[in-house]
DNA sequence: CTATAGATAATCT
DNA sequence: GATTATCTATAGG
């Protein structure tokens, strides 16, 4: 599902842009939030799939995830970066002076630019005031390790939309996959 | 371009 | 007390 979303638009209360990058994350691996079952933080990952996980990272920045199927599976994905497509002058409001290329290239800045927090754990994607619309069209997609993780530093399980100028870091190796 | 400090809170050891 | 699915500002090459 992870490669899937790449292409995919994310839809906010005010503001919308094309998912560029995710990562993939799921309950036998130690890396993610869902490896030592369904803990308070982690519930939703466990809960209805197609809800947004919504935790908070280092203190503070807040990180958006789409809890998967099946129902119970603690399996997620990661939103990392975004193209703005629309609701640009929110998304600078919220954002601060920088340049339109870091609006929304990070996992943390995609849902400042958002206006995305904790009060959105749990929520459905299905729509107001958050929704995943699907792509129009085939994309070509890069793979790659996650970012900012020390456990299972190696599996490849970040995705990502080539050619993109979102992206929150290049991919090493440019592979194609989908 | 790389390197590093600092902010800051939930979770882990 | 240490670590973390991060970002920004600043200093140096």
């Amino acid at each position: 599902m992870a490669p899937d979303l790449v292409g995919c638009t994310l839809v906010g209360a005010d503001a919308a842009g094309v998912i560029v990058e995710v990562e993939r994350y799921q309950e036998d691996d130690p890396a993610s939030h869902s490896f030592r079952g369904p803990t308070p933080r982690a519930a939703v990952m466990f809960g209805l799939p197609g809800h947004a996980y919504v935790y908070r990272s280092y203190g503070i920045h807040w990180c958006l995830n789409v809890v998967c199927q099946p129902a119970g599976q603690g399996a997620a994905v990661l939103l990392r970066a975004l193209a703005p497509v629309d609701g640009l002058e929110a998304m600078r409001a919220r954002r601060g002076p920088v340049p339109d290329r870091l609006l929304c290239s990070g996992p943390g800045r995609l849902t400042q630019a958002l206006g995305i927090d904790g009060g959105l754990n749990g929520a459905a994607l299905d729509g107001r005031p958050l929704g995943v619309l699907a792509r129009e069209a085939p994309v070509e997609v890069l793979v790659g390790p996650r970012i900012g993780i020390t456990r299972a530093a190696d599996q490849p399980w970040r995705f990502g939309l080539a050619g993109s100028p979102h992206l929150s870091r290049p991919f090493p190796l440019e592979r194609a996959v989908a």
